[in-house]
DNA sequence: GAAACCATTTGCCATTTGGCAAAAAGAGAT
DNA sequence: ATCTCTTTTTGCCAAATGGCAAATGGTTTC
């Protein structure tokens, strides 16, 4: 709860009782390795941070393939957004891939907390522009540089992450085969 | 600026007097093909509304490569978010690349707006939102594909592009060079 | 129409990446 | 330690894409 307060007021400001009233509406939820935290089909409901662990938001392309489209650490919001907003069926799944510790919000108490708390919205907007232009601006690069280019971006961006999860999500991430990956990471070193 | 009203009127409601005091604030540009709207480097002051034309979003890699980000078409807004709002210098070029005529507003008249009229700030973070997440939409599923289903997708995605453009911002925003750009379209019909 | 200036296409070959399958390496479970 | 299951690495060859330079095609200017 206390690394989700302070990223909460890293975007504004909030009086204590503010806060509370915040913090009463989290549950905690744990969520095991490769367990989903929403899915394709299904109309997104809630709105999670990450205390511990990483998940991925990945989708089938028209070939059938897994692709995953980023990635998504501790300390950040986790929520599908345009199923959340738009109440439509979602296109992507939101996976757990390592045992994930997570702050839960329900879709009611949310919108709730948006009514009640005076620069509550304002808070969440700028933490969601943020991260969207943080999307942007970390895939979009790879689509013009080579894969050796690609796999160093992603280490900078995702320091923490390449020990953690197999090489085969990278590999969808980053739009290389494996067996490609695993000899780029060969040459590298 | 009927486009614009109409653009606007999408994303929530605002009585005659809002929409004219919006208006009141809008300029006419008109930007001749190849100049910027805003440059890297500089702080963006300036939030425009394209009624016609078509713009683009450039910048230089590491290899001193010009890279499209992406393309801005009629009826949308243009505007250098992350410069705009954090008041940093844009690590982007915003280029007319067809002669353009834009509404503008000025930054102060912009958060004026924001600042006077109830409910405009919850449209404009609406429209943001929603460009950003098409941002994200777009370019994210080029990473994985190969060079011909990239162009069949940016085909899909801007339709009205392809005939008013050169070549070459095309295969820059792909990802592919020019000439195998000419190549895949050779094949194609 | 000729000249000059673009943008686009093509040829040729080198390099990168993919596809597939087998081998090797790791990670539990008993 | 052994077996089983999963992940990663390799080998082999085919296909896709890049790099470079020349040729072609289109526009504008005079």
């Amino acid at each position: 709860m206390k690394g989700f307060i302070e990223y909460i007021l890293q975007f504004g400001n909030l009086n204590q009782q503010q806060i509370d009233l915040i913090s009463r509406k989290a549950t905690v939820l744990e969520l095991p390795k490769d367990e989903y935290f929403s899915e394709a089909g299904k109309i997104a409901q809630r709105v999670g941070f990450i205390s511990d662990g990483i998940i991925r938001v990945c989708y089938y392309n028209n070939q059938g393939e897994e692709i995953t489209k980023y990635f998504i650490e501790e300390n950040n919001l986790v929520v599908d957004l345009e199923s959340f907003d738009n109440e439509i069926p979602s296109s992507a799944y939101v996976q757990a891939i390592t045992d994930c510790k997570l702050l839960l919000f329900s879709k009611k108490d949310w919108n709730e907390l948006l009514d009640t708390i005076i620069g509550w919205d304002t808070i969440v907007h700028k933490i969601i522009s943020k991260a969207l232009r943080q999307k942007v601006e970390r895939r979009s690069p790879l689509v013009s540089e080579d894969a050796t280019t690609r796999y160093l971006k992603f280490l900078e961006i995702y320091p923490n992450v390449v020990n953690r999860i197999p090489l085969s999500y990278i590999a969808s991430y980053l739009g290389v085969t494996q067996s490609s990956l695993s000899r780029i990471r060969k040459n590298i070193s």
